[in-house]
DNA sequence: AATGAATGAGATTTCATTCAT
DNA sequence: GATGAATGAAATCTCATTCAT
């Protein structure tokens, strides 16, 4: 039909390789670990064999490595396209940076990052440091600098603003763990789905948050 | 002197041997994650050799799985602990819940199980169920109870209680979490002390849950 | 401007391919052995692709035969050469035979191929009795043919012919030997010019063959 | 019997592998060179699995260097046995040191570690120096030594002693290739006993050696 | 009961060889 | 013819597990 002759059946796998090979590899990972995962079965997934996976990565760990760093860079990416030029008030900002995130990052694979992270940094040490550098600094700021625009703007409370960043942030991710660990496997009796769960947290810590005139119960509870 | 004998080494130590094999194991489990974990390491660091290993754990699995047990087993009798007949105000009781679970529970070593659950469970879905009975219906059961006291009471909004306890019990065990895992890599410009991050996280909670007459904001939150 | 149209790249570079992997490979082999060599390593140096490799060999394997065998025609070619019509005194024609050797053979590059015959027969036997035949043989035939023409003419002692052959070619190989292997790494503190070794070989050599009238220590030492 | 209880089988055997393992691994190395030896076979040549090869050398490339470490120590040691106390004329001395060698080493299997070093030292630069340094230079200055004496004391030529040493040692050893190479093959019509090659090289060198009136050949062949 | 030498299945990685383009 | 992506057999090495002492 077109002018222009078709890719090659060849060439064109073999740009898709890296990515195929990546998501594979990101599943696995995630599913199994690190070192559980072997690496014939992310060639497998990915529709190549053995040898073919070491075309593209030198070693298990590079792989590891790069499936890291190229999901990571998606959640920095994702960060910087939700913070931005929001100009109303600051409690719709936090719900509407908390929403896009768990819709953009939490609920999508790509958040079995946060998995493997927790469970194998340790024995990375240098990813270790890239992923402080760019993804909980960069994530820490962004919400760090909307909860400090609400305190200037008399919005919020004056409370140390790292710890409400904790706050905030603890409970998504905390879900996407959930997700990835016990997800297969339901709390019966309870009601846990994470649209609701969202929509608490954001009313809970807003009204956390909240100026108000009386504010008996917190200064006796900080007596400790 | 004493008409008792003084026990044989071998013999006190042999009655230790299980419950030393077990924190070793825990220790390095925590560490490395469940598969980079050889078996001569936890031998090693119990100072038994080898085969003394396997005449108490039949298999490296099996040894995995009475670690999370046990430690599982020590969470729930924390858990039973931390509850009880408290009768004073309920946002104090959450207070002192929180705080009990934090140095009973969260900042021991003892913590170090959540990192291994996230990790491994999905490799030992026998292992998941228990969990789930043993640790986390417990868990939502106490602090559900109290969540829904202070409810009774008018002490709380009404809010979905289960979710009101994701957000109470995430922020704490991320924080354990993070210990675990980038606790050896401090994130430089954040203050981030865990007692800190308690104290914030526990009164912008109980200030989220606190009846009010105007609850303006979070009404507007809720349309979207 | 000439009626003859110049010979196309890409027909000039394929006829000469065939000498240029078989170079390519000869010096490979000869630094790194032949299983440590690897076949895209030679592709490289002969500057195609792996494939076209395989378009004129069918094998690693046979193309190591090639190589040697290659190499084995130049080595027989210069003993033809080396030989001839010589009619002054056997002396002299032995120190031209050794020094021409050295000159055409034992300082080229193709003298490698003694490197890679010592190191490799046993693995391929069929080039075992190839390199026997077509090597030793004549070696041994026009070095054996010229000591006994110094003996028939009165010039050398009797003695015999084989083992005085071996003494004349040793050292000579030897030193090609030690070029491909230790060349690198020289040894501090030695006086190790080919030419100089060469020279007392000879000298050293042609003394020993002289006949003399007393020759007493020699018949001393056989005795043993 | 006796008072002693017997060694019992396990240990015994483990302190005879290291050995075991040696002699495996130097025979099969001369075989078929570093590269082309299978670990699994040098153990099942010394009768043990796998794994317990890497219970004692860590990798194929340690187990090579320890090969060839404690051939080369016996070599030397030999060699300072060999030399030392001598009292009487350089040329017997000589000859002595020749015999012995082939005695105690050429002949022996330890003289494939010669074939071997040719074969692989350029893939080993380490060993390289160590062998140099080892065997190389004590060798050249033990029989260097010899024939520095046999000047001095007006028995020898005065020639270029590192020439004359290389006169000495090649064909020895070359010998020692050609019995680990072609030995197999033996090249038919050629009266090729060891022990004949010996007694004519002795012969020939020193006689090459001994100091006479006319030594007109020689100057000849110096001009050119 | 305790040891640690031995095992061998299994994992990672390499590389000669093939074949669609 | 030439290419180089893909393959998978084979090699190295690890480590959970066994068992003679």
């Amino acid at each position: 039909m077109s002018a222009i002759a078709p890719t090659p059946t060849r060439q064109r796998r073999k740009e898709a390789r890296p990515q195929e090979l990546l998501d594979a590899a990101l599943a696995l990972f995630v599913e199994k670990g690190f070192a559980a995962t072997r690496s014939d079965e992310v060639a497998a997934r990915a529709g190549v064999s053995k040898g073919t996976l070491y075309l593209y990565y030198p070693s298990k760990e590079e792989l590891f490595k790069a499936v890291v760093r190229q999901n990571l860079s998606t959640l920095i990416a994702e960060g910087a396209q939700i913070a931005g030029q929001f100009e109303g008030p600051t409690p719709e900002l936090l719900a509407l940076l908390l929403r896009t995130w768990w819709e953009r990052v939490g609920s999508q694979p790509a958040s079995g990052i946060f998995k493997i992270m927790f469970a194998e940094v340790r024995n990375f040490p240098e990813i270790a440091q890239f992923y402080v550098d760019e993804v909980i600094i960069p994530a820490h700021q962004l919400l760090g600098g909307a909860v400090e625009r609400g305190i200037k703007r008399g919005e919020f409370r004056k409370l140390p603003v790292d710890d409400v960043v904790h706050a905030l942030v603890a409970p998504m991710i905390f879900m996407s763990l959930h997700e990835h660990s016990f997800g297969c496997c339901p709390v019966r009796g309870h009601d846990y789905s994470p649209e609701s769960v969202l929509t608490t947290q954001i009313d809970l810590v807003l009204k956390g948050l909240e100026v108000r005139p009386a504010a008996t119960a917190a200064k006796k509870d900080r007596k400790r």
